[in-house]
DNA sequence: TAATCAAATCAAATATTTTTGATGTGTTTT
DNA sequence: AAAACACATCAAAAATATTTGATTTGATTA
């Protein structure tokens, strides 16, 4: 229960790479295939596969196969998982002792 | 308008890394000064230092500097910004075209 | 003013992330 | 079943981020 501190990274490294930002920036716009978000952005499919990858593991986009393809969405459920952890990641905790400076 | 995406990324980069985490965690618990946190973490002085600058300009910690020491808190007001534009990033977009995929 | 201390900055070493092209896997189509 | 297609995975290269120790800066104290 303390050393989350892995697992909460990883829900924020959707949002710290510019690619990945464009990535949700167009998916924002609704369900894309991956066929289209491969011709709006500057990248290749390797390169899109790693990104989207990321972008699943940290809850903020979930993917489903339609034949050949994936379409990926923003997942409501992630984004709200996200935005409850970055309010409690960043409000006072009462349980953790204050530590004083001891220093004049 | 278009391209904040890079300042955005730098607000989530606060989130993005286990140290950090860890003195987010440390400022939960209300401001601290610098010598606490070095004493607390497993971090140089320099490498506490350039850790502070990234929270510091990711927006989510404020500094203030009492004689020689500097003290550090969490931000009320960055850490609003960061959860209003973490929502923001996470929510359809009505301006966006859609793109549909053209592919059977 | 000189000495002291905290923090910032710098440069080099290390580690991690991202990119790229090649290959593998699984599904669909012929 | 073979060919074609979309995506994942891998490994090497390139780019970024982090760590570390030395030096500099700026404020305080003697």
């Amino acid at each position: 229960m303390e050393n989350n501190h892995d697992n909460h990274a990883k829900v924020f490294k959707a949002f710290c790479d510019e690619k990945r930002l464009r990535i949700l920036a167009l998916l924002r716009g609704g369900e894309k295939c991956a066929c289209i978000l491969l011709e709006q952005l500057d990248l290749g499919q390797s390169g899109l596969s790693y990104h989207m990858k990321i972008l699943v593991e940290s809850g903020i986009v979930e993917s489903r196969q339609e034949g050949k393809w994936i379409h990926y969405k923003i997942s409501e459920k992630g984004s709200a998982h996200a935005a409850a952890l970055l309010k409690e990641l960043t409000t006072p905790s009462l349980v953790a002792e204050q530590q004083y400076c001891t220093n004049k």
